[in-house]
DNA sequence: CCATATTAGTTACATTTGTAACTATATGCA
DNA sequence: TGCATATAGTTACAAATGTAACTAATATGG
């Protein structure tokens, strides 16, 4: 078992150096232009295409932390980008949606922007290799969950 | 252009969520049993390998933040992690190495560790991708480097 | 049908992190 | 030489984030 260890071969160190590289990159396209964070963009995203979920079911969809949601809902809806109504229902859940104006406006907006970014990355790629991407990312989500899991 | 999203599918999102659950994971174990951070781990890495580096030369080689590595070598010094002596040609160089001892010790018991978990997530990879995997992130590290330059 | 548990959302607090400014030393060059 | 500039390290402050505890509403099982 060798001794040396050479940090800038290491997976996990790579990924990282790779996702704050990409974060910056593409966090200030949006932060300089319309003043949202990536958490609010994230969750801008998830409203776009669903509609009406709560602020608990954007963060099962999103894999991030409830309280962090929370804070960019508030956030959004301080900027008046979310709407918030209560569920007749069921009281305690608080349905969310883009407001029609600045809300939808914005993100319609970002949407391109973020598919430019990612093209740009895998513009890097030779064909095949971003289906290619695909799969192996997938694959280490799959086993990085596994050994989460597992302690 | 379509105007529906998925964020599930967007590639610096699915970064994010991958190195955010690998993180997780392999944080805990040295966090627990050795009380040290990825930062610390990461500056113990480097100066295993290189030792008798500065701060700021730890800082050229993690792609870290400065103020970031000086908390953590900071952190370390009070463990007795590491040692700091001042370089008598140039006095703002502080030159850092492992303690023998307890520095010595961790790195060793760290490094299989680290190794073991990322056997785990290749272990999930089919003969082959992995090299595969290897060159992808390479060109995808190229190319956010330059979409941040360019910015 | 009531006590208990669960869920959505929120708040408080501590920790971490980033930005900017600062000190001390060294370098470059007119 | 000596003044401007750069570099290593540090400190102070602000912003972001995570953990835990809390409230209100609903669900559940004896």
């Amino acid at each position: 078992m060798p001794t040396q260890f050479d940090l800038e071969a290491f997976l996990p160190y790579r990924l990282s150096v790779l996702t704050n590289t990409i974060s910056q990159g593409i966090a200030a396209s949006y932060r300089d232009e319309y003043g949202i964070s990536v958490t609010e963009w994230r969750i801008l995203a998830v409203l776009g295409r669903y509609p009406g979920l709560t602020a608990s079911e954007v963060t099962d969809r999103t894999a991030m932390d409830k309280v962090t949601i929370h804070r960019g809902v508030k956030s959004l809806l301080e900027k008046q980008l979310l709407e918030r109504k209560s569920d007749p229902v069921d009281r305690r859940r608080r349905i969310l949606t883009l407001t029609p104006g600045r809300g939808q406006a914005i993100l319609k907006n970002v949407i391109p922007r973020a598919r430019n970014y990612e093209r740009r990355l895998l513009d890097a790629l030779e064909p095949g290799e971003a289906a290619l991407l695909d799969v192996l990312l997938h694959k280490l989500q799959q086993a990085a969950n596994a050994a989460l899991k597992a302690n």
